[in-house]
DNA sequence: CACGAAACGAGAGCACTGCTCTCTCAACTC
DNA sequence: GAGTTGAGAGAGCAGTGCTCTCGTTTCGTG
């Protein structure tokens, strides 16, 4: 059915992909604040107002970066993941963790524009929600894989009492069949992985940590024992 | 020596800390790519090349701004490791973390500015480090304490071999007299520290965490256990 | 004290930005 | 084939950072 669509139609889809491709390129090469619709417009030979038609403003144009960014991120993520599908869990999480950093060193600017601040002004609407979600599902999946198997998740240290009914909350929502010890460490893990690379990435590291890699991978494996995989 | 000085150089003083405080307002108000030199000046009534005789470009403005935004939040953590001092060890790490993350919540674009994407296009200079280093270094004595301390540090798990020279060299730089363990987890969980407020901060955690405050509090708990607190 | 240097503020101007509006022309629909 | 819709061009608006020039004020020094 989209084979045979309208010479207009197709012209769209085109220029649509092209105005992102250039404004990807843009993003990569200077960052978000300095990318400027005029300047994607002049590189692709049309003139400003033309690409209205196409984004209504330069956040929506953001909007469609961030999305892309997100599944960027997150079939890298799934891909490394497939890779590894025979390991054992730990090794399958540091795995997955480490695809993170690779994807956010090779695209550092994508990496500022969805997770550092977001571009002022600016929220993004519901549409990021899910590809958002892939790399975090990605870890609960290796967690609940784990708690599946003969030998399971470690028993983690009880919860504060003034965190069970909010535990519990969580995860109902993420991972009902998970402990809410694992599903409380497993989100906090998450947002702490993202601590790890936002560090490297923004330079907080520099004259601190030198290698890199090796300390990532150890960090990252001790955030996986923290959420109970062994 | 300062009392007497030329009523140029005082005029000077003023006006550049007047030009900041209208900077940090607009910055609280709208954000880092928000902040307009004209907008200072014509809040300040002056033109805006007048301002160019006190900072040379809207960069410099910036970068002190982002020297004021650290040594605020490291101020902050520091009255609350003051007022906390009787406490124990952990309870003291606790105390930093969520005085850091009060401050992050009561001034999120400055923490944006610090911590968030760096503003693009610019690298911070080296005067921005000491003040940067302020929240790290206080981390830093807490485990110290702890460890001079009867009881001391918990036996941490032994690090990879691959990862043994960096540790000692972190150890080295930081803290000869902690375990390069220990120090490795330090640097970990400072990084982590900022994963955790910078999601809840940019709207990461929506939907997701409800009750913010003890689930921060869980979280840096487990962090402070993990570099050996107990 | 007087004079020249330095600091200061004002104003005009440049090149750039996001965005709007109007106009024309080509493509599609009925 | 006529009428509707979508695309591109161009001019224009309000705003930006930054530079340059030109009087005026202040200051250190001869």
């Amino acid at each position: 059915m989209n084979t045979a669509q309208g010479a207009r139609a197709r012209a769209r889809i085109e220029v649509t992909a092209a105005i992102k491709d250039e404004a990807r390129r843009q993003l990569a090469a200077e960052g978000a604040a300095k990318l400027s619709l005029r300047a994607v417009a002049r590189e692709l030979g049309m003139v400003s107002s033309a690409l209205y038609r196409y984004f209504p403003s330069r956040d929506e144009l953001l909007t469609a970066l961030i999305i892309d960014a997100y599944d960027s991120l997150g079939e890298s993520a799934e891909r490394a993941h497939e890779a590894a599908a025979g390991a054992e869990p730990l090794d399958r999480w540091v795995t997955v963790c480490e695809a993170v950093r690779g994807w956010s060193l090779d695209h550092p600017h994508e990496y500022a524009l969805i997770y550092g601040s977001p571009v002022p002004g600016y929220t993004a609407p519901q549409t990021t929600v899910p590809p958002a979600a892939r790399v975090g599902l990605l870890l609960i999946g290796v967690v609940r894989d784990a708690h599946h198997t003969p030998g399971g998740l470690r028993t983690l240290p009880p919860l504060p009492e003034e965190l069970r009914p909010e535990a519990d909350r969580i995860a109902a929502d993420l991972a009902p069949d998970l402990p809410p010890e694992a599903v409380t460490a497993l989100v906090a893990a998450w947002s702490q992985l993202y601590g790890l690379v936002g560090f490297e990435l923004f330079g907080q590291f520099n004259r601190v940590v030198e290698a890199r890699a090796p300390f990532f991978r150890h960090a990252v494996r001790q955030l996986g024992w923290g959420v109970g995989l062994r």
